[in-house]
DNA sequence: CAAGTACCTGAATACGTAAGAAAAAATCAC
DNA sequence: GTGATTTTTTCTTACGTATTCAGGTACTTG
């Protein structure tokens, strides 16, 4: 037990050369019923595993498909790659997922040069990043796909959410409901997510004839303790605002956080939007109004296209968006009559 | 840029050997200054970087640490693998996550053994999991510590929690506000995680000389829905509890949802009590009592304990026990007088 | 019986890297 | 100028597997 075994030793037992243990124990081409009985009992003493290092060494494929995140940190990719994992797995492959916040080299990412050796496929969940990861994507010539980014001009399939007419919904709910002082949070400085939505955000108010504030619009960084410090910023205001929109949930937690802590009602005296909808939404108090992605469809089509590259299908970039949908819980009221 | 290049290539045009090169681009032996510089300016040209599964290949290492899980959807992984990998990366370490539910043979786990391939060590977290994968891990010739598992006589040291004492801990709580009437929802059957919470509760009851009523002992799984069905099955008693001790905090979730929709006030009517202390906990309404692991310590304790075995420390099989913290917030309250 | 066909096996080679040994070249002491 | 050291480079070998090709045996078939 306490070195594996390689295949060299199970054919020396069985009396064959290890070609010929090879194909016994793939189950490909002749061998004898007689050798390959001796070869499979030689391996089952011998404990045989083959070792996947070797044969993906030689080029073979590993049913393995590489997920690449750049901030673990973020709820999102738990539910994102559990509905990977699930299609993957149904399709016959295992995830290795694998978290870089590091580089190697300058500009260089060891990392992934490492996964696609070991991968036959490579998904790329982004959605807090901005553009370090995309040249040497471009540059990659290996299954790629994107997930979760608004990069332009890519090389490989973009599989992302409609970001700007998410956010336009988002706003446009707060903006039927009354509200006219309305908030955004933003996310991350330098993201594509954080931009479109941005992008949305004013859209809806130009749309509704409603003069966008540039005060009412604050920085923020996608997670929760941003959330929080914005709004405080935002309370500080002369005339502060009645709904807040905020760029994910994270950062609508930390607004209703800081809303609470001041004595303010959610939504009675402002209203808080999220976008995104992690399973935590539906049970903070009260339930956060958010933006929710396809998810599941989306996790599927990536596998399904990184699959089909892998398979040998032409890489055809392109740009697919998903629409999302508006989830109303009670976070979001109409606007109070003063 | 479509094919990586190899070590022989950059060697050839800078006009030396593959194993000049080899020590010129690791800084080691003796290279002279010229052909230091041919090779670097080579191996830029090129675009070269080392392929680590050939390196893995000869046994160097990988400065990657497995980390074995079997079932991604717990919410509950999502901290545990974050400070896993914040502490992995401090010491220089990279993670790479592996998510098996599915096994390769009849009681074989080849991924795992094509982890140990890939990577110096392997953490196994499996808090939710029977004994399964035990005997492959005591057979395992392989750095290896095993997370948050009530594994008895394991050749690998245990880093888990003081299930049992947290569980009376919890229990004890309960019993301090005045209830009696307490029922214990039980996790997934077979799991050692939830054997010993159970214990716990039976100790306490017992320590209060508090007769345990069977009824009041229901089945779960870990997981929401569980908790969801397993109260409404309390509910439906001649005389259901007042308090509810749910092993995990998803099914204590599912608890509160349970109770809610009948109507009941928690706190008010019925008191939950969680176990794990997961982010959302602090989030639903009411905020959930519940018992909090030192998950970074633990973590920090998981990867030093791995990190030494990889330098080749005695394999010293221990179980290292973690106390729990009693966080008491809004979803508990004295029994209500009538 | 020669020739074709199905079945079975093994040798050579390649994947990309690096340790250890050894050889070549330069430097130095006397 | 001979031998001893130091610096630099190369050769051989190994990691574990599988593909291609070629070399066999035995059985059918005209």
């Amino acid at each position: 037990m306490r070195k594996p075994s390689k295949l060299s030793e199970v054919a020396k037992l069985a009396g064959v050369s290890p070609i010929t243990a090879s194909r016994a124990i793939r189950g490909v081409g002749y061998v004898s019923a007689a050798a390959r009985a001796r070869i499979m009992e030689a391996a089952a003493k011998l404990n045989y595993t083959p070792d996947m290092l070797a044969r993906r060494m030689r080029g073979d494929k590993s049913n393995l498909i590489g997920v690449f995140v750049n901030n673990y940190g973020s709820v999102v990719l738990h539910e994102i790659i559990r509905t990977i994992s699930d299609h993957a797995r149904q399709r016959g492959y295992d995830l290795i997922i694998f978290n870089a916040e590091r580089f190697a080299g300058p500009g260089r990412m060891a990392t992934s040069e490492m996964l696609s050796k070991l991968c036959d496929g490579l998904l790329l969940v982004l959605p807090t990043c901005g553009d370090q990861y995309l040249d040497v994507v471009n540059e990659c010539r290996f299954p790629c796909v994107l997930m979760y980014s608004e990069a332009q001009d890519m090389n490989v399939p973009v599989i992302t959410v409609e970001n700007r007419i998410g956010a336009r919904t988002a706003t446009a709910h707060l903006l039927s409901l009354g509200h006219r002082r309305i908030a955004f949070i933003a996310g991350t400085p330098g993201t594509g997510q954080s931009a479109e939505r941005y992008q949305g955000y004013c859209e809806a108010l130009a749309a509704a004839g409603v003069e966008p504030d540039p005060v009412l619009v604050v920085q923020g960084a996608f997670n929760q303790t941003s959330g929080y410090a914005a709004t405080e910023q935002l309370l500080a205001l002369a005339q502060p605002p009645s709904a807040i929109f905020a760029a994910n949930d994270e950062m609508a937690f930390g607004a209703m956080d800081a809303l609470k802590s001041r004595g303010l009602s959610v939504p009675g005296d402002v209203s808080v939007i999220g976008f995104d909808d992690i399973p935590t939404s539906s049970y903070v108090f009260p339930k956060l109004t958010t933006m929710r992605p396809p998810y599941d469809a989306m996790s599927e089509r990536a596998v399904t296209e990184v699959i089909a590259l892998i398979q040998g299908a032409e890489i055809k970039p392109a740009s697919i968006r998903y629409g999302m949908e508006l989830v109303t819980r009670n976070s979001t009221a109409p606007l109070a009559r003063t």
